[in-house]
DNA sequence: AGGGCACCTCGGGCGC
DNA sequence: TGCGCCCGAGGTGCCC
């Protein structure tokens, strides 16, 4: 659930409430979260004295930088940081408390129990697991048209399966891959060697324009809050068709549909995004399609 | 390589 | 109407 969106909405906010607060002690309810080192003990024994400076982010990664540390956190499905005062009474699912010397607290929370954390010496955090072999970042420099068409070059992949694959660009989830491809009007199931040079920079535009205008929202309200400070992001209402099942797609009116490519819930509008089996069709009729989707990427990008 | 499942919990939906 | 069970939600890692 959070994509590069939310966890880019998660890093600004830490990064205006953690920096100068130094660890007194850290309390490990789950031992499960930490992946390295995974003994509780060593873990909050390494952490403890140091001073957080600035909250990073690479992909769906968070890069809690300490003096000296990085704690590299991956939130998964439900993972959730906030800040709190000591006496604060603590909530369901805390799995970690990271107890600062100025009487506050930064606990990690997490119902599904799927997030992880790698602490490192800082620097040593990039030969490594998790940040070792990931993609292109999509709002950075590096993610050039040139680059893109590189990374997905010569697959013979599903083209939804592919943008989710952190190895090949990072930030993308369930969401965001629907968003991108209803806004380019490509099918998830189309393979990366049948899309045309036109409709490899369509997608190009459209993962950078939905991942921009959902960071501008604050991210998709997955009932996520920091510091108790109510709904995260704004985002979800701009969807056009994650989670639109049966409602009129924007562009042309038919209905979202809902199905299952490579094992994920997929939606998508039968009649702006045409299959693999009926491409020749979408080829013979662009006209009215691709000035459309022109419209919605020109719109979004500028 | 790519598909399928495991990980985990909650809540919604459905059946009785 | 109420209770209880089953399954879906999804990011990633691992296995085949």
């Amino acid at each position: 659930m959070p994509e590069l969106p939310e966890v880019e909405t998660v890093r600004r906010t830490l990064n205006t409430l953690i920096p100068g607060k130094t660890i007194r002690h850290v309390t490990v309810n789950l031992p499960r979260i930490l992946q390295k080192p995974d003994d509780p003990a060593v873990f909050a024994a390494m952490l403890e004295g140091h001073t957080f400076q600035a909250v990073e982010r690479r992909g769906k990664f968070l890069r809690l930088l300490l003096d000296g540390l990085t704690l590299v956190s991956h939130l998964r499905m439900e993972g959730r940081y906030g800040v709190y005062r000591d006496d604060d009474p603590v909530e369901a699912h805390t799995h970690i408390i990271f107890h600062f010397t100025d009487g506050t607290q930064l606990r990690y929370k997490d119902v599904r129990q799927f997030g992880t954390m790698h602490l490192f010496a800082t620097g040593e955090e990039w030969q490594d697991p998790p940040l070792n072999k990931l993609g292109l970042e999509p709002l950075s420099e590096e993610f050039t048209f040139e680059a893109f068409l590189r990374a997905i070059s010569k697959r013979s992949t599903k083209i939804k399966p592919m943008l989710l694959n952190q190895e090949i660009i990072v930030g993308l989830g369930n969401i965001y891959v629907d968003e991108a491809l209803h806004l380019a009007g490509i099918h998830p199931e189309r393979t990366a060697d049948t899309l045309k040079k036109a409709e490899k920079e369509l997608l190009y535009k459209a993962i950078i324009a939905t991942l921009r205008a959902a960071v501008e929202a604050g991210g998709s309200s997955v009932k996520s809050y920091v510091n108790g400070q109510g709904e995260m992001g704004m985002f979800q209402h701009l969807l056009k068709a994650y989670g639109r099942t049966g409602e009129p797609c924007e562009t042309c009116g038919r209905l979202i549909e809902k199905s299952v490519v490579g094992g994920r819930g997929t939606h998508i509008c039968p009649n702006c995004q045409k299959g693999p089996k009926n491409t020749s069709r979408a080829r013979a009729l662009p006209a009215p399609k691709s000035n459309a989707v022109k419209r919605r990427l020109d719109g979004k990008t500028k």
